[in-house]
DNA sequence: GGGCGAACTGCACTCTGTGCAAACTTGCAT
DNA sequence: ATGCAAGTTTGCACAGAGTGCAGTTCGCCC
């Protein structure tokens, strides 16, 4: 994993590249920054910026494969015969521990509600992690994914639940660990909804 | 809704684009299309044609919103006391019973597949009738969906066993009715993986 | 039939995104 | 060290995307 120089300078230009966008977009909105003043700000030229990214949202909003392909590295280490749920609760929180990480996928939430047209793209990452995970999951359950389409459903159940337990946790005070959030938005997972009152 | 020849004429325009634009791109491939040649063949300007749409992909694969509204109301029209997921698998199932809307809807799922730059857009359709089917549950259910995930949680579960039971009919003879792979997908629906074995 | 508001259109302009070829940098073997 | 191979950056040219504006057309309603 890329102790040469040549990786090392390209981790740093993309990280430079994600981290101007965002910073831009934040302070002055997501049509009032070119990728001309991204590519400035980290200090390459605009053709540089495509070759890292198809277009500005992708460079607010994308995921490295790298990120990927650690989750799934986490996924395919744990323990035989865990729950899947416990599974996910355990990497999921582990991988959003660090300080900075926190913050920039904060940063990240708030920069797509404020600007409706990072949706698509985010989606786009969402699913990313999804098939990913539910790649990794079902290759650590030796179920074939072409065949089984229960991972996919799991995972894209408990990301759901997942997404709905931080956005209440944003709106609310924050003083929940966030690890508890977690716990608590994934076994709400419901199969029905109560009949009506 | 809509009597008027000024609103007629406004869907037939929305329609004219569309279908142009699955069509021309279903031939020539995304990126031999432009929205030049979509508007010529559904004979409206340039200019007019970004007046329905914001880009290219979202006249291939978005949704109306009276479609959305459609949705939303068949599922407030349920009777009392029936499952959500009954009612999810009625609406869903209904609603693409006629011979013109099921060919669309591969259509539009084909061109998916071959041009991954649809990708973003699609999903955010998906999205849209996520938010539409479970604020119309919440509604229905009497729950806050401000407060209460589970709607939320419940239709994204659903909506994804939905997905991985259509592909999997895609791939298959097709042989199986439509209204019976939405039944086994959605009856699938697990709260966790069966232990590794 | 006449006015009002909504939709259509052409035009000018900026920004996006890509192909290409030349320059430059890194990795590696001699 | 030196030189070659492979990978990366960059400028340039160009087609297409997307928007604001002003003028025109057309359905709607009194």
């Amino acid at each position: 994993m890329s102790t040469g120089l040549r990786a090392r300078k390209k981790r740093e230009t993309h990280h430079a590249l994600s981290g101007a966008a965002m910073e831009l977009v934040r302070e002055h909105g997501l049509d009032h920054v070119t990728v001309h003043d991204i590519a400035a700000a980290a200090d390459v030229s605009v053709r540089t910026f495509f070759n890292y990214f198809s277009c500005k949202e992708e460079a607010v909003v994308g995921v490295d494969q790298g990120v990927l392909d650690d989750l799934a590295d986490d996924v395919c280490r744990r323990p035989e015969g865990e729950r899947a749920i416990d599974t996910l609760r355990i990497v999921l929180a582990t991988e959003d521990d660090s300080e900075a990480m926190v913050r920039r996928w904060q940063l990240r939430n708030e920069l797509v509600r404020r600007f409706p047209a990072l949706l698509p793209r985010h989606l786009a990452t969402t699913n990313q992690v999804e098939e990913a995970l539910a790649a990794a999951l079902a290759a650590r359950w030796s179920l074939d994914p072409a065949v089984d389409p229960r991972p996919r459903i799991f995972v894209a159940a408990a990301l759901a639940a997942l997404r709905a337990g931080l956005a209440w946790w944003e709106e609310s005070d924050r003083t929940m660990p966030l690890g508890a959030v977690i716990d608590v938005a994934l076994s709400q997972l419901v199969t029905d909804l109560p009949r009506s009152p």
